[in-house]
DNA sequence: TACCTTTACTTTAACGTTAAAATAACAATC
DNA sequence: GATTGTTATTTTAACGTTAAAGTAAAGGTA
């Protein structure tokens, strides 16, 4: 086992000091360096195969106050679901292999390293930021925390994915206007004679997704005078056998119900499931509309009509966001709407 | 904004000397610390929010050759699909949601942090294990590359997942039995009176997932003295529009094929829409096997049968062995077999 | 010629941590 | 009473890098 090839080795090889290699492999704008040298060890750190260890790196750097340097972005995914619903993994919903993948693509072009993250219920994520020196943090879906304020103070450049109502002052933010696309799922379904139309999440967090979602849903049904009947509103987690369960508790009373709006398409499919184990026919006897458009919306049977939010682009907004926030810590902090689109399939009916 | 809290903030505070802190902290079991300095230490640390600094931990711990820690394991999936095809983004499939999910809470519970890399084509990852330190690494799908004797001088536990063929004096591996699973595919359309058997699978790499599958699907067919149709073999990427692509062509030509295994569900649901568009039946005119067993394999309709690996499985194996092998440098080198199971649904008709 | 500037480096110290060696106090052994 | 051992701690140096200060030579200006 051979001691790591440091830059030491390379000066000595070159025949300069450890500065002159440092300054060269970082094109340093701050110094000369003529290019004969700049030849020399260049090809001695080829000859040597010489890769710059990033922890001495972050710690060298972090001699200049807040100017630490990991090359490392964090994400954080947040446990969202109740441990009881057996939700153990955390992202396994198919929309994160989606939006991982357009996040690392970014990030790494950049010159940065991904590092994800779930949360340890009740322990704050905080710890992995200071003990990692992220150079900025992606965060999903979730509001930073109750000490807000000691987050702050590290000035990490922050990124929020679907979180409402945080403070556009520090933090950026990539957003669908979810609200909208709740109350374009419900009207599209309430222009087509459906009144009892059944509301089926995951949890009704403050500031979350499904609120918003939900508020839009309300709007929708105000708009077009129908009273809602909160034995419509089904609220759970996200995901395939919520669904199904929501379904199984329509099923026992089929007539207060003639469409679903479902906040997500994994839980629509579910939804779709369930009523199939019970016979009832989407849409003949029930309409239904997801939200999402993942992959499988276009492929299950019959295809489902649901609000397509572009998790692509949602990934790489968020990424966008961040690498150009390290780079200029003055950027402006914006929030960044996706847009919506509704997308008819084959799961609603006309009631006409 | 502050400087960073530094052990010898907390040393200070509790009136002991750095190292003390440090004893303490990492409850160092080659020195003895009194009960009452340790409370001190504790209770300071506790006062002061301090969080260590991992690059500082990594980098002293690079002392003892062959004992840096970085607390971190890293997960390599390489692109394995051309771009020309437009699969631009790395792990898109929903498998990986899964299966990461799995495996990042598995190392969290342990103390590790999760660098999750795509592969620069061309570009060696060694790199990223060497600059990060990385504690350990997963590869997925990959054998390990051309300069393997170097990496191997790195010295750093490696666990192999869906890699064949690699030298297991060396890596650990968590595989499924891929020959073994294609020809229980083939035997159970065999069995069921096909002979015109399609194979669509991604791109037929030594040593690669799909090639093994290959091997299973010519077994069961030598076995039951069928003549491979290289006309019938369909190999270009993992994914939905492959599939569809694959059906588009089989459909010029229906009468050469009565059944298709597809080696990944998803490509699977593919063929199914591919066909679909094409008027033709699955499984009254062409019946259907993937493999994986996806949540959207029981999902789709109709539900498809396939051959189920478990994802979750697979990633808990994986980080187990990581995390074991990082802690005891001479666990044996296994290689740890997931177990495969056929799932009847509703894709394959017999022929009889 | 004396002074300033620029170019091209080198030297030094620091980042936060830990391993190893050193020390000091005390107890046990001969 | 000297030696050895144990316990609890401190001191020192090192990990690999970089920022900042320092130096020396060459070129330009008054």
């Amino acid at each position: 086992m051979k001691r790591q090839v440091s830059i030491k080795d390379v000066a000595s090889e070159a025949g300069v000091s450890a500065s002159t290699v440092s300054y060269v492999l970082n094109e340093n704008p701050n110094v000369t360096i003529s290019a004969e040298t700049r030849e020399r060890v260049l090809s001695a750190a080829r000859d040597l195969n010489y890769v710059p260890n990033q922890a001495a790196r972050t710690l060298g750097s972090s001699r200049v106050m807040g100017m630490t340097e990991s090359k490392l972005i964090g994400i954080v995914i947040p446990q969202t679901e109740p441990e009881h619903y057996g939700a153990r993994l955390m992202f396994s919903n198919p929309f994160y292999s989606t939006f991982l993948s357009a996040i690392e693509l970014q990030i790494r072009r950049a010159g940065y390293h991904l590092i994800v993250s779930g949360t340890n219920p009740g322990q704050s994520y905080f710890e992995i930021v200071r003990s990692r020196a992220l150079d900025g943090v992606i965060i999903l879906g979730m509001y930073p925390s109750d000490d807000e304020e000691e987050y702050r103070s590290f000035n990490v450049p922050t990124v929020l994915v679907d979180c409402y109502g945080c403070d556009g002052r520090f933090f950026y933010g990539v957003n669908t206007d979810d609200r909208k696309g709740g109350y374009l799922a419900t009207r599209y379904l309430l222009e087509r004679g459906h009144q009892k139309i059944a509301f089926v999440t995951g949890q009704l967090k403050e500031h979350g997704v499904n609120s918003l979602r939900y508020r839009g849903y309300c709007d929708a049904l105000d708009e077009f005078g129908v009273v809602l009947d909160p034995a419509r509103v089904f609220s759970g987690y996200v995901g395939f056998d919520y669904g199904a369960e929501a379904a199984h508790k329509m099923a026992e009373n089929i007539n207060n119900v003639t469409a679903v709006f479902a906040t997500s398409d994994i839980t629509a499919i579910g939804v779709m499931n369930g009523f199939r184990a019970h016979g009832i026919s989407v849409p003949d006897d029930v309409s239904l509309i997801g939200f999402d458009d993942i992959e499988y919306a276009k492929i299950c049977y019959p295809p489902l009509t649901t609000i397509r939010q572009n998790i692509e682009e949602k990934g790489r907004r968020a990424a966008g966001l961040i690498i150009d926030a390290i780079s200029d810590r003055q950027l402006p902090r914006v929030k960044e709407v996706i847009e919506l689109e509704l997308i008819e399939r084959a799961t609603v009916r006309s009631l006409a």
